[in-house]
DNA sequence: TAGATTGTTAATCGATTAACAATC
DNA sequence: TAGATTGTTAATCGATTAACAATC
């Protein structure tokens, strides 16, 4: 309800903000202003002032922000006070590594329960989800009203797994495969690009590089 | 070279499009528009001729654009042609799942080794890549030549990891974990911030609730 | 030709940064 | 008080989208 127009890309730099507030000595200063959050965090302190500004009452200036209060603030706009359910698809070794990120849990993300084809998966468990058969899947997001999926099957599975999803009555995907999902209307899907990062990446590499060699012309 | 001022977000959709291109089937007609591409991605179309207008030398008014010089213009322009090495530290779920996806290959990224302080792991192998111990890391690097270091490794170990990599000469780090990591100038850090895309995601979907619930008032 | 499609120029939009007044 | 820090208003920057002429 508080949603009014905060803008994306202070969504993505909260988290950040709150895991640097986590990490500060408990014993150590009770107030941190927003240059020194930036100074850390390589980022533009006018930047973090505005993001705070945005999601808490507010610090004193000269002062800075009481720490106790931001991270109770940040934590309570992102909504990690009240956990959000999700399934998972494909437990592959993506899918185990995302199962066994115990920070989801801190982020407000449970996962109920993962699936997969796997028969010698099937029955087990990873960090204590259990792997379900994926016709089992569209059952169980409807009882539980899960309303998240999580997709990390490779590549040809991925068009199927997600309609069982959508059969389930998920509202929101978190694609990890690097296809682009067919979806009805309504339906968010969140890509997570990971060979976009990697362009970029090189990008940046490769003018360096070429700033480097044009020393030897 | 020919990197003059092409946009990051450029670079982060040109995969995309590479991808798609190559779903297409091979003895499917020789020639796509923007406006098809730009349908099938979800994206706008005016977007798809800019982007690649900025890499190839252009389609035809009417017909469109050659399918396969396409590829070869997007493939060549991300360097996929002439491989890049890198090596991974933390040989754990997240990071064998990296190892494991096959697609790197394809995006111009050989990863040479992994690296691990678990004994047990040392000396095997995933997916045809040696994971060695820790100390031989730095040493590696230089001598290889190696540029670009992926961490996966548990929060704690990030830095120390980093700071290892620093010292085999490495220019840029794509980090999985969630640490803010402390590099020398002139390093390149590429944080891959899900608890970021979580957020983000969490935001749209709390917005679509505020909505759906509004009906009932 | 007519209509689909390209590529470019201008307008819009959103996000970041700079400048500055307010305040403790 | 003086100086550090906040929060806001305006300027800048970069990316997306709209409008349109060129062309096959």
């Amino acid at each position: 309800m508080e949603t009014k127009s905060v803008p994306s890309q202070t969504f993505r730099r909260l988290p950040q903000y709150l895991a640097y507030l986590k990490s500060l000595p408990q014993d150590g200063p009770a107030n941190i202003s927003a240059t020194v959050i930036a100074q850390a965090l390589d980022m533009n302190d006018v930047q973090v002032r505005k993001d705070l500004a945005m999601i808490s009452d507010g610090g004193r200036p000269k002062i800075g922000y009481v720490r106790t209060d931001l991270i109770r603030d940040i934590e309570r706009f992102l909504g990690y006070d009240d956990t959000r359910s999700a399934v998972l698809v494909g437990a592959g070794n993506l899918g185990r590594a995302l199962l066994s990120y115990e920070r989801f849990e801190e982020y407000g993300l449970s996962i109920a329960a993962a699936f997969d084809t796997d028969p010698a998966l099937i029955g087990t468990t990873v960090h204590k989800t259990p792997i379900l058969p994926v016709n089992k899947l569209a059952d169980l997001c409807r009882r539980l009203k899960i309303h998240i999926g999580i997709l990390t099957v490779p590549d040809v599975a991925a068009q199927a797994a997600c309609d069982a999803l959508v059969e389930g009555g998920i509202l929101a995907i978190w694609n990890f495969s690097p296809t682009q999902l067919r979806v009805p209307g309504g339906i968010l899907v969140f890509n997570e690009n990971m060979a976009g990062s990697l362009a970029v990446l090189s990008k940046h590499l490769s003018i360096r590089f070429c700033r480097a060699e044009r020393r030897d012309v």
